[in-house]
DNA sequence: AGCTTGCTTGAACAGTGTGCAATTAAAATT
DNA sequence: AATTTTAATTGCACACTGTTCAAGCAAGCT
């Protein structure tokens, strides 16, 4: 009848080793996914890191894309959406929304990977518990039932887009084995000359090397965020 | 029979086809990837479509992913940026090349998958060309140098981000075998039950409920996009 | 005639996700 | 304590992947 198993010793493994579960083999996929990325990933390779055969994986876990989905809404239990109570927390904390899921991506370079291939239409609870706070945050601010989440969607698809784009970039310097430091659009393959045809990137190269190579891609991103955010005030106070 | 000289003869091709090449490779992948996606299209398969062996593809082709590169860019060449010549053409001048980025990723779902895996910094001509007429269209309505460029790569992001989500929903539900209309917000797998904890959630999807089904996607992709543009306006008039 | 160059081929390798029957060891039942 | 039931694991196998490579073929040049 009833089997009242509690948590310890569970079922049974065959020797020294509890068993298998499904948090541990996300937690194994996580340590993978985020050493050597999402391409050189593979089921055999979770079977050698959590020292079992690789088929064991799937007693726990229907099939590869919906590891990967348990995987995604796992690092979404990273993502901080801070709650508020007044309306003029909003601005702040939309802006520390965003910067979570921006260097959530960066620590996490294949979620943007798998979220292209996936989409973020319900694969958990982590992603929706967030996803109902960003609603409440931009409620708070003072828009209405659908412009909240039309809003939220913006600044959202707006970080995804453009932290992806910065995970992508890295991940290719990093196959291609060259120094982050290199590139900063100054010098690159086969760019510098093929711009000259293109009398606006030029300009723009030139720009970029009269700058201190500071950080171009945090200011670009705080940049368009903030433009963002003024357009989304003066919905609120237009 | 016999054969039929397309263009030129070229060099030799031992029966009645005219030797492969790289113009007509990219032409078959982009039909097989429109097709059937990215997961699905291998080099076999592409060999098959040219009526060639699988690896005779490698003559013109360094790499898989080479070719993915060589197809992103192609598609970019569909990428519509009006050139303009007065300030206050700008704004409809970008939102045409949004409205342009985001319905070529309609039409090809995969460009989305596949930029978040290569990226979106030099990958070829097209992507160049076009690249420099977005920063002259941001260039005319007013911007530096500087922040013409973070002003498209906002845009952009945005609409990659948006549009990039769109297109992995769109390709989830096709995998899955649902139809489109099923969808829309109302009922869909486990999330109308699981969303009673989370009272926003709840609240949005009831009010969804009570709107005409029309394509919610594309008021809330417009309303991103005049958000930003205000932003940005905002910048050029302040 | 031979030689060279450009292109194509088939076989082969190492690796992939996953289905399946057989196997283990612990829990439940007798 | 013996037996049955069941949760978990294993190894094998299949079809398929990207890519390498020696070998082959068809034309152009000398």
């Amino acid at each position: 009848m009833a089997e009242e198993v509690g948590t310890r010793p569970r079922r049974g493994r065959r020797r020294e080793q509890t068993a298998l579960s499904q948090e541990q083999i996300v937690g194994a996929a996580l340590k993978l996914l985020d050493a050597d990325g999402v391409d050189t990933f593979s089921m055999r390779k979770l079977g050698a890191e959590v020292g079992a055969a690789a088929t064991a994986v799937y007693w726990h876990v229907a099939t590869k894309d919906d590891l990967l989905e348990l995987c995604v809404d796992a690092v979404y239990g990273e993502f901080e959406v801070p709650e508020i109570t007044e309306p003029p927390q909003w601005r702040e904390a939309a802006v520390a929304t965003a910067n979570s899921l921006r260097s959530l991506i960066q620590r996490h370079p294949w979620v943007a990977t798998t979220l292209a291939e996936v989409g973020l239409t319900y694969i958990g609870p982590n992603l929706m518990a967030v996803s109902d706070r960003m609603l409440a945050l931009y409620r708070v601010g003072g828009f209405g039932v659908i412009e909240a989440d039309q809003a939220s969607k913006t600044v959202v698809g707006f970080v995804l887009g453009v932290a992806g784009n910065e995970a992508a970039t890295l991940t290719r310097l990093k196959r291609t084995g060259q120094a982050v430091e290199e590139w900063t659009a100054k010098s690159w393959p086969a760019g510098e000359a093929a711009a000259q045809q293109h009398p606006h990137l030029r300009d723009l190269y030139a720009a970029y090397r009269e700058r201190e190579p500071e950080s171009d891609a945090d200011e670009t991103f705080r940049y368009g965020l903030e433009r963002i955010l003024d357009g989304l005030e003066l919905r609120l106070r237009g």
